[in-house]
DNA sequence: CTTGGAAAGTCAACAAGGCTGACGTAAATT
DNA sequence: AATTTACGTCAGCCTTGTTGACTTTCCAAG
């Protein structure tokens, strides 16, 4: 599998490889987001929705600001989503106590409950697929996804990868 | 890597394993739309226009219901995106011959300058990506990722995959 | 102590791109 | 002749993104 010098087996490079690769993103990508869309189509909420709760349980108390680096929108669309979440008490924001400009974000029992739903639908789907491909399949499905972002994404993805 | 039959070996399969793959998407994709996007904000079309080009350039003179089923949006979406580009002579649509219902759609010489422009962004990024992680990586990631679809976008995507 | 600036929140307006429902037309099929 | 299919279109709605302008709160530096 090792290139050699003449760079005969640099195929897996060809404009026709890289073709297939982007479709397998396309079309994998409806496939990972289908399972909470479903979920939550009919509640009030939708993906947006779903990515601040993904977020906000995986570092609680997480600010305002580190949220809005995360997800890469504005303080105002995100701010729409916040309030509907903390008005229907899913989420709790806590004025900081060393700063208290800040707010500190964290999930209900309620939020906690939504958030355990739309996971574990999202992980039966992943862990299906990890199974069909195998370890091997797993660790360069994360190698070429890792290369793939930006790199302040990939910044941020590794600081949640350890962090946690 | 191998699992044994207590099955030690299916730490790929926990939850925080699974939770890493869940976010390297997310971050992932963000990458993998970002250069098209780039390129498209000015003009006035979107994601949605890039993947219009991107399938009727992989399959020409596919028809609007073919599209329709690979995009899987409603009718009414798509024309609106479709309208434009055949306004602004990027795509051409073609009654069709055999039956006059269908109409055939084709990148005219500019939509196929556009295309050229947008794929090549998309696949740079690919191209870095594959290299940085190697083959035997890129193989992995195609198979989780065909193991991600629904069974429909799977028979989608395989149909294009060996079609083309 | 005052003031500058950062963090957060709010209001208004807008755009892209999804959706549904209803309707029309041409062509194929039964 | 009647029905179905493929496509187009109008109207209206929703989510989720955007900018711009503004206020409140608070920390920190002069």
């Amino acid at each position: 599998m090792a290139e050699t010098a003449g760079g005969e087996a640099l195929l897996f490079l060809t404009d026709e490889q890289l073709r297939k690769g982007i479709e397998a993103m396309f079309f994998a990508y409806r496939g990972f987001t289908a399972d909470p869309d479903r979920i939550l189509e009919g509640m009030d909420y939708g993906r947006a929705h779903h990515r601040a709760i993904h977020f906000i349980h995986r570092s609680p108390g997480t600010t305002v600001s580190n949220l809005l680096s995360i997800l890469g929108v504005t303080k105002q669309s995100l701010n729409r989503v916040l309030r509907t979440l903390i008005e229907d008490g899913l989420v709790r924001s806590e004025k900081g106590r060393v700063d208290a400009r800040e707010r500190h974000l964290y999930l209900t029992e309620k939020g906690l409950i939504l958030e355990r739903e739309l996971s574990d639908a999202q992980r039966a789907r992943m862990r299906a697929a990890y199974r069909t491909a195998g370890p091997a399949a797993v660790a360069g499905f994360r190698q070429v996804l890792e290369a793939m972002m930006d790199p302040e994404m990939r910044r941020q993805y590794n600081r949640l990868k350890e962090g946690g």
